[in-house]
DNA sequence: TACTTTCCCATGATATCCCATATATATCCA
DNA sequence: TGGATATATATGGGATATCATGGGAAAGTA
């Protein structure tokens, strides 16, 4: 399945829209483009998926205690949390007051690819972010091991 | 596996274009010839992936929690910095202001084959990491180890 | 009506495709 | 062996398509 790769920066107009990016669009599943947006947990910037790849994200929950706390937290913020987005046929969406506010967007909005999933930051964010993750990979010495588990 | 071998120079047009050398085509894995470019962490130079590595890299990732810190480290780490590339069918690709800048390059482009990777140096910047090599493993007795795992 | 949201078209910049030429490597034949 | 012709590769430049982005018209909402 294609993933999503690299980082592009592209302008929010006055409405708030903003292109996504054209290789992302190449990734998304069906021509009928939807993206599910919603506010990262863990950073100040926004999470974007494939809707199909939203099934995955329930699955994975399934592992959990149906009515245990911890599937309850996830639960509410992954699922309550999406926001279902529409790309136009120009390759733009809108970003609601709120998502950007989250965030911190105003003129700008940086995509990075993350593979499964792709982010969107604040540009001079994600230079914060970016320096972060890779001295985190350095530091902690970060590598994807081969095999299945890793707890 | 077919690997990457050996060095080649090409030009490089003022559109950015270089001719992939056509042995490093022929080890990519399909038709809708695709590239995988980095920009090296320790060197200045950058490094070419059969875009089929990233799927790999994108499954191991699985192994991950999807939002613990340390998936999030590796997927801006790796995804993040990756630029896929196209290659015509005359079997250039393009290399952006950007990626150029990182490796100084401006008019020639040296391929290194580096088994499961390339890379592309400056010429004159080659020159000088190749003999920097040669005299590390002499002074270091560096060796190949026999098995799969080396830690 | 006043306001917002969606759709459609226009434009400049950039990247992609296509054809032509040059260079190199291989193949063939006398 | 040598020379000439093929085949593959590398490179140059122009035509074409794609993309990001701005603005306005139409449609929906209150």
């Amino acid at each position: 399945m294609a993933l999503f790769l690299s980082k592009t920066t592209n302008k929010i107009d006055q409405k708030g829209r903003v292109s996504l990016p054209a290789p992302f669009r190449a990734t998304l599943s069906q021509a009928g483009a939807r993206v599910i947006l919603f506010r990262s947990p863990i950073h100040n910037c926004l999470e974007g998926f494939d809707p199909q790849f939203m099934e995955d994200m329930s699955a994975r929950l399934d592992n959990f205690d149906l009515f245990s706390q911890d599937q309850d937290d996830l639960a509410t913020a992954i699922f309550g949390e999406a926001v279902p987005v529409s790309v136009d046929d120009t390759g733009r969406m809108v970003l609601s007051e709120d998502l950007m506010g989250h965030a911190n967007l105003s003129n700008n909005a940086t995509f990075v690819g993350l593979g499964q999933k792709f982010q969107i930051w604040s540009p001079v964010e994600f230079d914060k972010r970016q320096q972060e993750a890779r001295d985190n990979v350095k530091s902690k010495n970060l590598t994807l091991p081969k095999g299945g588990a890793h707890e």
